[in-house]
DNA sequence: TATTGTTATACTCTATAACTATA
DNA sequence: TATAGTTATAGAGTATAACAATA
């Protein structure tokens, strides 16, 4: 017998850190979602805001910054290059700062506008006069990830 | 030269879907750790809590609560069973009820104790004036979650 | 010595498809 | 027809280790 989740008895309903991990899920298909359309997932739109952000930096400032790390950062990056999305250029002999290119520029307009739809979104489902105190309770939480990468 | 993330421009610091991912993995990089010295992973203790809330559950019930796909719920009970810390008990010919064991349900006090402590630590960062916000703001979210699983 | 970029690898979580047995 | 449980598989995301080249 098919038995609905309503009818069920869920401890932890009332529990922040699920409902943060609850909330954090469906957040991050809904903006899979709408970067899908730009055949981008969301970690490599963010990389290419923050390279906009920060023209030149390198991709090991870049996975710092996200706290992505290095060895997942490589493929990332060439995905974007060979996309000509992004452009290495050299600093010295072993690292390059990455650039948009036209068509990088072009599409990360794209992505700005997805995320700002997807950011209103998310703060019209939460009642006005909490949104300043989710958002201040979300900082202090994130802080708390600064891991010394 | 390293560059260090203070250095460099977030364009995504004052995204709330920015930080609610942030925050979330923060959390459960937390609760993993809490969880380790038990053995069992986040998704292990949540299941065991919510069969002691809903004793004779099958498991497609718990997997519909959860969101859990029925495919990752298998292992899942698999291996606490194999563990002996629940049992499967027939409701009909193709599904079962399960139930904690013994020591099971002693596994589950301490599973709610480092569920507790790991949520007054999160509260703990939360200034207390924005807290009350801060959970209302996120059961909004999450009930956005609902997939009609 | 430390850092950059890279490759290889592995583990977890998640998602889909397909199947048998049962309702 | 729909549901329960299972298996196999595949895709992400994430993590560590190791290496060559360079600072």
């Amino acid at each position: 017998m098919l038995k609905a989740a309503a009818e069920m008895i869920d401890p932890l309903n009332r529990y922040p850190g699920y409902l943060l991990r609850r909330a954090s899920l469906a957040a991050m298909v809904a903006l899979a979602t709408r970067l899908a359309p730009l055949d981008l997932r969301p970690g490599e739109a963010t990389v290419l805001t923050v390279i906009e952000a920060n023209p030149n930096s390198t991709q090991s400032d870049i996975g710092r910054l996200l706290e992505i790390a290095r060895a997942n950062m490589a493929p990332l990056v060439s995905r974007l290059a060979s996309r000509e999305l992004i452009e290495r250029q050299p600093v010295d002999r072993r690292s390059h700062g990455l650039v948009l290119t036209r068509s990088g520029r072009s599409l990360v307009a794209r992505v700005k506008a997805a995320f700002a739809a997807h950011e209103q979104t998310l703060l019209e489902n939460i009642p006005a006069s909490h949104r300043n105190a989710f958002i201040s309770g979300l900082q202090a939480l994130a802080e708390k990830t600064s891991n010394g990468n």
